[in-house]
RNA sequence: GCCGAUGUGGCGAAAUUGGUAGACGCACCAGACUCAAAAUCUGGCGUGGUUCACCCCACGUGCCGGUUCGACUCCGGCCAUCGGCACCA
């Protein structure tokens, strides 16, 4: 029986443990439905949800239980994406355990998910800081590294002096600590790279093929890889034999140009490169270089510095000496590490050549071209022997072709992407499985000795190395090799590694003697929709689509990209500011829940904005949602005795009532359909529930001309179409109403497109494109006929009365637009 | 500087293909019910003009221009906001 008035809390209580019994989303492997992948970007266990999460998993859980009724196999895994400092720092500043700390946080999160309704399979939970998945993310790493795209080197990287561990270039954002803001400086490490720069170019290319993801995000992962095309030309060095600098240029045609050259203080040759006189103000500008900070360094504000180094090169075009200096404009790990300089064309050189009064020749003259001022605009070449006058853009083909010819020059194609960085000198993450052996160097640990489990005897209140480093027993190993005394790697891997592959394991998340049968990760990938945050768009889903590739070339499974869908959600802000602890002004799910019940939280993120805007919360507009909610609740409270489960009707003999209340529902159908068919825009779905609502109050008013078998069509359809929203709601209501199986076992609704449409139209009459008047017509008139109607008009005849009519534009079905002078 | 997204009432927004701009809601206003309030129900709600009122007229989708019988929608040029990249040679 259903209560006068909707009491959330009780009723959700109900079929969460309902739920929790019967797990009724259990997923088979075996179904021969199509199947369909709903994915959210699972969570850091960081201890409660917020509401960024309700928004993301809420927006999943809606496509996922759609599709479900349209007749899938829908997998809608969750997991944990677990390692990662703040666990650590809970231990240094809790004194707890993390592991205790970050599987005491899951558990919580996992009832606050549960009570928000998800229809997710919980037996294929992952959770990558337990050694049944880590275990499979050192056995991936060992599989790169067989295949060379793991690999040690000693680089200048990023360090994070609060983190105390180095950062991926991707990490780094405006010269700062991703995770906790503060500035990253260079230190020359040794450390464990992926070979992500191999993929360079099938990662920009396979872009094109993710039509399914926004400009957005594909723009900023072309961003971030940095395609450009350009020409390496070598010059010789006046006063060394065995010294050659290259330099990688895209303005190849400015080359007749070049005045001197400039390389990076850290660039390899510089020792030979400079002479005696000048060694002293090298060595000090190169460690001054060194003290400065990434965001000073890279700042563009900064005026230009450098030294002459006492060398020279020879222009091998124009057979000029150009001296080489050093200059911290010149960065080490792009192109070559050294720059050939065009003062009069290129405004960094311009500006360093003023300063230092060098010299330069003007090789580009065109329209707006001034002496003494820099050039960078479309031209042709002078000053530049056998180019002159070709055009600046086509000259740089040719004369790289030309280099090359003589042996100087090639063409080059280069990449911003670098390497990505993965060892992280913190106890919190999945163990690097590799021990050195003094005889046999590096050795990766034998696949069968994995997992190499994380200590617990670590003390992390250690400063300066990595807890680990503390275990009595960690470092020591035998070579798997030759069984020699060897010691082990004590790093452990980016928490990225751990969530770059976590959606392939949902596709066998039990399996402990594979990674993932290859068969179940073809069978369920690519993921059909995938769901999260914009702030991704270049670190997970860039390192994601990286390994995708890579355990394509290890054989391992069969496809190029993982998501072919993607949509990234807005944020969730509350009175149109952003939401975040230090403001206070954050929701607390557990609140809504107690106060208004899951599915308001459900229908209320969804309905203001559609998924990729943000999405402004406020009191008021969950109040709002409660009352809907309520609305509904009392239709069908009311109705209950009367409502039929196997009502009929004959859609040729109703009352013209009946027959436009028959019509407005399927036309919700439609439109609820189509809408989440359609980008997944849940705003005008929910505009849709509430039409439907009040046409169904509209309906029942006059309570003696109610038909209950359409009544019972309208009442039970908005009930399917409400039920992937507010599932506690929907599934109460049906239960209530004698169905002998859930709502969310139903079939998706099925609307008839002629039923959808009415019989007469409204005809929109315009006088030179301004409306004038609306006629109602019959359908399917013909025009000469639609034109009469609209001449008949007293309205039309007093506009265009006096006036010649020129012609008479008559759309079927919809309008005539009568054209005077 | 380069690239991308966005711009519509007081607010969130809607508008398959160019064809009634503002659906649906929030807020607000009025009425019904009530001793009263809450809840609920009914109606109104872009701007300006005109009118006792209904009607009616003009204007209105960031700005300027174009195409068209007709433009929120297409084209060209700007402006603003947000986001990405950037001494990347």
């Amino acid at each position: 029986m259903l209560e006068k008035e909707y009491f959330a809390p009780k009723i959700e209580k109900k079929w969460f443990d309902i739920w929790e019994e019967t797990k009724p989303y259990k997923v088979d492997d075996n179904s021969p439905k199509p199947k369909y992948f709903a994915l959210s970007m699972f969570p850091y266990p960081s201890g409660k949800l917020h509401m960024g999460h309700v928004r993301n998993y809420t927006i999943t859980d809606v496509v996922a239980r759609f599709k479900k009724a349209l007749g899938y196999n829908v997998l809608h895994p969750m997991g944990w994406d677990s390692f990662g400092l703040p666990a650590e720092n809970a231990a240094i500043q809790k004194g707890a355990n993390p592991k205790t700390w970050t599987l005491e946080n899951i558990e919580y999160m996992t009832k606050q998910l549960k009570m928000l309704g998800l229809s997710v399979d919980w037996d294929r939970e992952v959770t990558t800081c337990l050694p049944d998945y880590y275990k499979w993310t050192q056995w991936l790493f060992i599989q790169l590294y067989k295949k060379g795209l793991a690999y040690k080197k000693t680089a200048p990287v990023n360090w994070c002096d609060k983190c105390a561990t180095v950062l991926a270039n991707e990490q780094v954002i405006d010269g700062k600590c991703w995770r906790c803001d503060s500035e990253v400086t260079k230190k020359n490490l040794s450390q464990w790279f992926f070979k992500i720069t191999q993929y360079s170019e099938e990662l920009l290319k396979d872009l094109e093929q993710l039509t399914g993801w926004g400009d957005n995000v594909k723009t900023m992962q072309e961003n971030w890889i940095g395609k450009s095309t350009g020409a390496i030309l070598k010059f010789k060095v006046a006063e060394l034999d065995d010294v050659e600098i290259p330099v990688y240029t895209t303005r190849a045609d400015t080359a007749y140009g070049i005045t001197y050259l400039v390389v990076a203080p850290e660039y390899k040759d510089i020792e030979k490169l400079t002479t005696p006189e000048n060694l002293e103000a090298v060595n000090q500008y190169r460690e001054n270089a060194k003290k400065l900070s990434e965001i000073e360094r890279l700042s563009t504000e900064r005026v230009k510095t450098g030294v002459p180094l006492g060398t020279h090169i020879i222009n091998p075009f124009t057979g000029r000496k150009c001296p080489v200096w050093v200059a911290d404009y010149a960065l080490v790990d792009y192109g070559t590490g050294a720059v050939m300089a065009v003062p009069y064309h290129d405004e960094r050189d311009f500006d360093f050549a003023k300063k230092y009064n060098l010299p330069m020749i003007q090789v580009i003259d065109g329209e707006g071209f001034e002496e003494g001022k820099c050039y960078v605009e479309k031209g042709h070449l002078v000053n530049s022997g056998q180019f002159n006058g070709i055009d600046a853009q086509s000259a740089r083909a040719k004369i790289t072709e030309f280099a090359q010819q003589q042996g100087f020059g090639e063409f080059k194609t280069q990449y911003r992407l670098r390497d990505w960085l993965i060892s992280r000198q913190r106890y919190w993450g999945a163990p690097i499985p590799i021990v050195y052996c003094p005889h046999c160097g590096e050795v990766p640990v034998k696949e069968e000795d994995l997992p190499v489990m994380l200590p617990t005897d670590v003390d992390f209140s250690v400063q300066g190395k990595s807890p680990i480093e503390t275990s009595a027993t960690f470092k020591e190993a035998i070579c798997p090799i030759c069984g020699a005394k060897a010691t082990r790697d004590t790093d452990t891997m980016d928490t990225f590694v751990c969530s770059s592959w976590y959606y392939l394991r949902y596709a066998d998340a039990k399996n402990d003697k594979e990674c993932f049968n290859r068969d179940l990760v073809n069978k369920w990938l690519p993921v059909d929709q995938y769901i999260g945050g914009i702030e991704h768009a270049i670190l997970h889903l860039l390192y994601s689509r990286f390994f995708t590739k890579a355990l394509r070339d290890c054989k391992l499974l069969d496809f190029d990209e993982p998501f072919a869908n993607l949509l990234t959600q807005g944020m969730v802000l509350k009175d149109g500011s952003k939401m975040s602890k230090s403001k206070g002004n954050t929701v607390d799910p557990d609140e809504i829940y107690q106060n208004y019940g899951a599915d308001t939280a459900r229908l209320f993120i969804l309905s203001d904005s559609p998924p990729a805007r943000d999405f402004d919360w406020t009191d008021a507009g969950v109040e709002g949602c409660y009352k809907f909610i309520s609305r509904m609740y009392r239709l069908y409270s009311k109705f209950q005795d009367k409502i039929k489960l196997d009502y009929s009707f004959d859609v040729a003999s109703l009352s013209k009532k009946d027959d436009n209340f028959v019509r407005e529902i399927h036309i919700a159908i439609k439109k609820v359909t189509h809408d989440i068919e359609n980008e997944f825009q849940f705003n005008t779905v929910i505009s849709s529930y509430r039409e439907l609502t009040n046409a169904i109050y509209e309906y029942i008013k006059d309570e003696n001309l109610i038909n209950y078998d359409v009544l019972s069509f309208g009442l039970l359809t908005l009930l399917k179409l409400v039920s992937p929203v507010c599932v506690f709601l929907t599934e109460e209501i049906y239960s209530s109403l004698g169905a002998k199986t859930s709502i969310h076992d139903e079939p998706w609704c099925q609307y008839d497109d002629n039923l959808a449409k009415t019989s007469t139209i409204t005809l929109i009459v315009q006088v030179n494109g301004k409306l004038k008047d609306k006629i109602d017509a019959a359908q399917g008139l013909d025009n000469a006929s639609l034109e009469e109607l609209a001449k008949a008009s007293s309205k039309v005849q007093e506009a265009i009365k006096d006036k010649t009519i020129v012609k008479t534009i008559v759309v079927p079905n919809k309008l005539v637009n009568i054209v005077v002078k």
